[in-house]
DNA sequence: GCAACGCATTGATTTACATCAATCCATCGG
DNA sequence: CCGATGGATTGATGTAAATCAATGCGTTGC
């Protein structure tokens, strides 16, 4: 993490609707590849100074970025890559908190520590700014504010789901849940048009870790998946979604 | 929930002392009553428009006032009494998300529909916002943004937590977590000056479906904490903790 | 080519907690 | 006063998932 170029515009830079006004801008495709990231609330006049203030971070796979409980000096935007977030006991047991996808915001902290770590499960790009750099963005541009506080919000939708996961469904509801999850969320790179393949960027530790439960019983959940024809398990990381349907009926509790 | 008095300062308003800045104003105790709360970023001045658009609410023990998926309306911010945020499952099974605390907001989505149910656990009483008044509430005070934007990670902080223990505490490590916490929350209501001496206001149900267990898991964890001299357990929700630093070392997990 | 390694799968066994069940006790309404 | 009710406690039993254990398999390095 010591040679880091500035995040600049890319030679072609995109061209964005902002919100729904009908202007137009050109944004930073490094910190701006998704609509809900941090540059486009604000305005092409603006950018320039975004810009100057962002550092490009490139992190290679099983890297981690963020010690839970390390001064808080930076704060994250993911721009490429999916990092997990993850709070960790004295004995090594391990909860995955959160998987962050392009466009997610990381280290938003009201204390001076983080409280979670952070590893890239891929190569993972992001936009870094330091925290007296976000503070300024954050006088200047009220909009940016805004928009922390609706993906905060949604992140808390998120995390009371994932509450309700892990203290009240089974195996296989969680399992289920976490599938549908994925391919709601738009599935990190799936190029051929392959409607329900999954690629998961993951491990199965890290899906067990993310689902309170261990590898074995995630591996055997996914076979039994694979029996009923739920799904199926390709090589790698490849999962194809065969029953939808019945993988809601089950992630809901209805089982 | 018809008869909702307007919100106005009651006969005698604390003098509040706002931020670090030294500057003191009187605030709507009902709104105000701590200085975590919406009204102590506003400035005195304000405080007739924000008097206007809270409407008081008092909610009896076991209402609920927030259904799970109905429309989101409103906006509360709890000024005393604790309510119980949940979520549950089409079967019953219900996962107790977190205990709302005076001066907590609710009802802060970005979708139009709650994501969560609430319902007090003893008398709550909250100042209740409808959400168009918020909105311009939000847009004429920007403090008041950057107030609900730091609830909300520590909302999130606190998640976290939660996950973790869900995820990966034993049941003995999932209470003691809990008595701690509620320890440190500053104990709702403890007149006595007993230090260590809680009155927990929910049912051992409710501390159960917080937690991800059973009623009979709890009683018995408190049981068996009593038989290690680390609690004692009274009459009613009262539980006195003796031995903090044990259950300290069994909450992190060193056990 | 073939150890060595990490990851995944599958099987056998154990266990922490849930479930089922009985009792107790305080509160409340008639 | 006394049955009814709801919460809490404690005991007996069941079970879902953890743990322990073996095998396979793709990748990496020599």
């Amino acid at each position: 993490m010591s040679d880091m170029p500035s995040c600049q515009f890319e030679s072609r830079p995109r061209r964005i609707v902002i919100g729904s006004s009908g202007v137009q801008a050109d944004f930073c495709a490094t910190c701006a590849v998704r609509p809900t990231s941090v540059c486009n609330v604000i305005a092409q006049a603006d950018m320039a100074r975004l810009a100057e203030a962002a550092v490009e971070t490139i992190i290679p796979p099983g890297r981690g970025f963020i010690e839970e409980g390390a001064p808080a000096t930076d704060f994250f935007n993911i721009t490429s890559g999916t990092a997990k977030l993850f709070k960790a006991l004295p004995d090594g047991r391990r909860q995955i908190t959160g998987f962050a996808a392009p466009g997610h915001f990381l280290g938003l902290a009201v204390s001076d520590s983080y409280a979670f770590g952070a590893e890239a499960v891929d190569t993972v790009r992001a936009c870094r700014f330091s925290r007296e750099k976000m503070a300024e963005l954050l006088d200047d541009f009220p909009r940016l504010e805004r928009r922390l506080l609706e993906e905060a919000s949604n992140e808390l939708v998120a995390a009371q789901n994932q509450m309700l996961l892990l203290g009240r469904k089974t195996a296989r509801e969680r399992v289920a849940s976490f599938l549908l999850d994925q391919m709601r969320a738009g599935m990190p790179l799936d190029q051929n048009g392959q409607r329900g393949s999954l690629h998961l960027p993951m491990t199965r530790g890290d899906i067990a870790d993310y689902l309170g439960l261990t590898i074995e019983t995630v591996s055997r959940t996914l076979s039994w998946m694979r029996s009923q024809g739920m799904i199926d398990v390709g090589k790698g990381y490849a999962i194809t979604i065969r029953a939808a349907g019945r993988l809601d009926t089950l992630a809901a509790g209805n089982s």
